[in-house]
This record gives structure tokens, sequence and C-alpha cells, in this order.
DNA sequence: GCGTCGTCAAGAGCACCGTTCTCGACGCAG
DNA sequence: CTGCGTCGAGAACGGTGCTCTTGACGACGC
């Protein structure tokens, strides 16, 4: 599939990729359901039927926007992991979730697109959980990390899974390497994951409705008291 | 306005509900970027164009079926924290709170509207930030009765109201008799709060993705946590 | 009791939308 | 250089929110 790179080849990656920017932008700018398959044409300068000779449906250009915003979200965690320092384990924690929101508040629309309400009619295809859980793992990685350097604070429980998770999640947890992160704050971590997320969700969707002087620091605030939860020790 | 009862003003007023329940239905089973005055017309047998006799616009609709939802959400909450027990606080919060949810969970599509991510080109109107802080004041005249009783657990900080809050915000607040609280517990229920709205929300849009068996342990076991964060003693 | 007037239902029409189809043109492999 | 396959153009279908005009009908003043 990428050997040929024929003319023709060459020519139809850009012009998918082309395309996907443009949809991005207007998805920056409109909303996930104000995407117009009939706007992208235009701004291509191409007839909207043109357009399903690359993705098949609106769905499926919605399906490449999802992965492209997960993989940048992702990406942005990543950079502020790596530029985090490597022993301050609360300071990466807090450092990877401010990356979170600092890209969430940037790119609402993309963030809502992932996190918020479903795109009504859209059924997420399997294509998007593994970049979904990119951020998610990430974290846990932070966590481990602390629990083996022994920078964690005790917690309760002993099991190697909390109970009450489904199996395909235990399957998913199993794969990576979290035995040395208890039941209890393996739950807590899910736990601290889910509110940082909502946190999050609920000052893009604007529903803090300027609240506060300052949404970063109360969102600090947050990222603390959950970094409390999972028994990181304070900096 | 209510005087007259004249035939026309009572079917007029009829008529002005029945055109709330249909939409109401609609958004129930499609969504609230599905809804749509034509199918809403259809289903009252009348033309499209006559809905605009009774909401001056979409958005008019829209703005009513907020505040119903509001309320609908308020009285939910209002009828839990009238048959929880008067003596327990922890329960009352958390009885509030299991209110919130089941009844997301039953209206997954009114509680998006109204908390989650905001329906394109469409600005909520000053009559809708009343009904909206109706379950945020009764959790915090929960946690007020409990501290009058001297149930709840001692908490830093000593001034009046939260630094860094708007000043709408402490307009808002100073009108409560939230003053047994401290600064930091009044943040500290400001963010529990948000996070109770964040788990049901990611219950509801469906980003938990089925990783627990039972969503609702998982939900109890965040609002124990909060419960914990705010002072309330354990029960 | 009649004529005016405001309110309302109805319909036509505009500018969009996603999607499907046909058709002519053109690049490229044989 | 011929034929296949891809490509973009264009038209069409049924849907959307919304505006404007038209005509009927009940209420109220004189």
């Amino acid at each position: 599939m990428t050997a040929p790179a024929t003319a023709r080849a060459r020519a139809r990656a850009e012009l998918t990729r082309e395309i996907l920017d443009a949809a991005r932008a207007q998805l920056a700018t409109d909303g996930a359901d104000r995407l117009s398959l009939r706007a992208v044409a235009r701004e291509l300068q191409m007839v909207p039927s043109g357009l399903y000779r690359y993705y098949a449906s609106r769905d499926d250009l919605l399906t490449a926007l999802i992965v492209a915003a997960y993989d940048a979200l992702g990406d942005a965690a990543d950079r502020a992991l790596a530029a985090a320092p490597a022993g301050d384990h609360r300071r990466r924690w807090r450092d990877v979730c401010r990356a979170v929101r600092t890209w969430a508040v940037s790119h609402p629309h993309e963030f809502a697109l992932v996190y918020g309400s479903p795109v009504p009619g859209y059924r997420a295809p399997a294509d998007t959980v593994g970049p979904a859980t990119r951020v998610y793992t990430l974290l846990l990685g932070v966590l481990t990390d602390a629990a083996r350097a022994g920078q964690l604070a005790p917690a309760p429980g002993g099991e190697a899974l909390p109970t009450g998770l489904h199996e395909d999640t235990t399957a998913l947890l199993a794969t990576l390497d979290v035995a040395a992160l208890g039941a209890a704050r393996l739950l807590r971590a899910i736990t601290a994951w889910t509110q940082v997320l909502g946190a999050v969700g609920q000052e893009v969707f604007g529903h803090l409705a300027g609240a506060f002087r300052d949404d970063a620091l109360f969102f600090d605030h947050t990222v603390d008291l959950m970094a409390d939860l999972v028994g990181l020790p304070p900096g």
C-alpha cells in the first residue's frame, strides 16, 4: 500500500490529507455538527461528491478527525511528560494534566468531539479505541513509576485489580504493568482521570460560567486534590 | 397576561405546552441538534411555520427545553432530599447526587442539553441561570446544615469567601447563607459539585465505555470521595 | 349589527445539508 | 496505443431551518 508512489497515488494521499486539514479547520471554528462536506469541498475548490472518492461518508471523515484529535492530545501529553523532571512524580502528574487542559482550551471543538456529548447518529468504530487510551495509559505509567520508586503513599486494598471492573478493562490493564499499584489505588487512579477529564470538560463547555477569575487556578486545585487521592507525595 | 383566560388564550397555552412536550419527546429520542421544527409540527399535525406563532425561533424552543430540563433535574434533587433522613448529612449529600445521576442516565439527551457540549450557535439567555443553579444551591444547603450542626470536619482557611472567585459568583454566594462553611471548604464544595457533574457526564456520554460492570458503584465511589473532600462525616 | 382589526394557519420559496448516480476525461499499465 | 480504472463535474433526491405572503376567522369599537 505504501510502495507504489505513482504520481496518482501521491496526489491522492496529498489530497486526502488536505481534506482532513480543511475539515479540521472548519471543525475548529464551527464545531463538529456544523461540519459540512459541502463547505470542505468549497474550501478545496472541488465539488461535494468528489470528497466521496476519499472518505466514504461524513462519518468516515469524522472518524479520521477523532483519531487526529486523540493523537494531537496524546502528543501534547507526551511532550509535557518528556519535559517534566524525571524524579518529581507529582509534578509529572500535574504537568501532564495541565497539558491536557491547555490543549483542550485551545482546541475546544476537537476536545468536545472526543470527550463531549457524542455526535448524534455517529457510532465510533474500533479504530478509535487505541488512540483514545493514550493519555490514560500515560498517567498510569506516571503512577507506576512513582510506586516503583516507593514514592506513593500507602493505600488500602490488596488484590491485583479492582473488583467491579469489566472483563475487557481488566484485560487492557493486564497488558500494562500496573501491579505496583494496589487495587484500591488503581480504582482511585481511574477515578482521578475521570475527574480531571470532567473538570476540563466543565471548563471547556462553559459550565463554570466564569465563576472563577482564573479557571487555570481552579483546575490546578482539582489536579492537586486528585494527586492527593492517588497518593502522590506533596511537592 | 394570566387574567383573560379567553378560550383562545387557553387553547394557546395548551398548544404551547403540547409543542414543548412533543419537542421534548423528540429530544429524548434523537438528541438536541436533531431537534427539528418540522418534525415537531408533523407530530402535532400542523404546518411548520405555525410553530413560529408560539416560539419565535428554534432557539426559543431550545431555551424552553433547557429550562424544563433544569427544572426536572431540580425537582428530582428536591424529592431526593425531602426523602432523606434529616440528621444524616452524608446520606443527604449522597442521595441528592444519586438522584442527579439517576435522572441523567434516564434523560441522557436532556442532560447533554444542559451539561454537555454547548449547542453550536445557541447562546443561553438570562432566563436559564436561575434554574441552572438549583441543584448547586441545594447541595450547598446540605453542607451548611451539616456545618451548623457541627457535623463537618474542620477545614483550613478562614476568609468568608474563597479568593479567586469572580465577583458575580461572590455576589450569588452572598445571597445564600454559606458563612458557616469556611473559604477553603466552599472552594472544595464547588470542586466536588463540578466533579460529580463530570462523573455523571463521563458516564452519560459513554466515555466510561463499559469499563465497569456497574457504573452506579463507580459513581457511588466518586460521591463518597467527594463527601470526604468536603468534610462530611462517614456514615 | 356591522365593519374594522389583530391573530392565526397555511403555503410557497430560499439557501443550505448528505448522499447517490451518471458521464466524460484522463493517467497509466499492458 | 489501446483499454481499464480512477477521477472530478454535475444533476438530482429528500431533508433541514427560516422568511414572506396570503387568506380566514374571531373579537371588539362604534
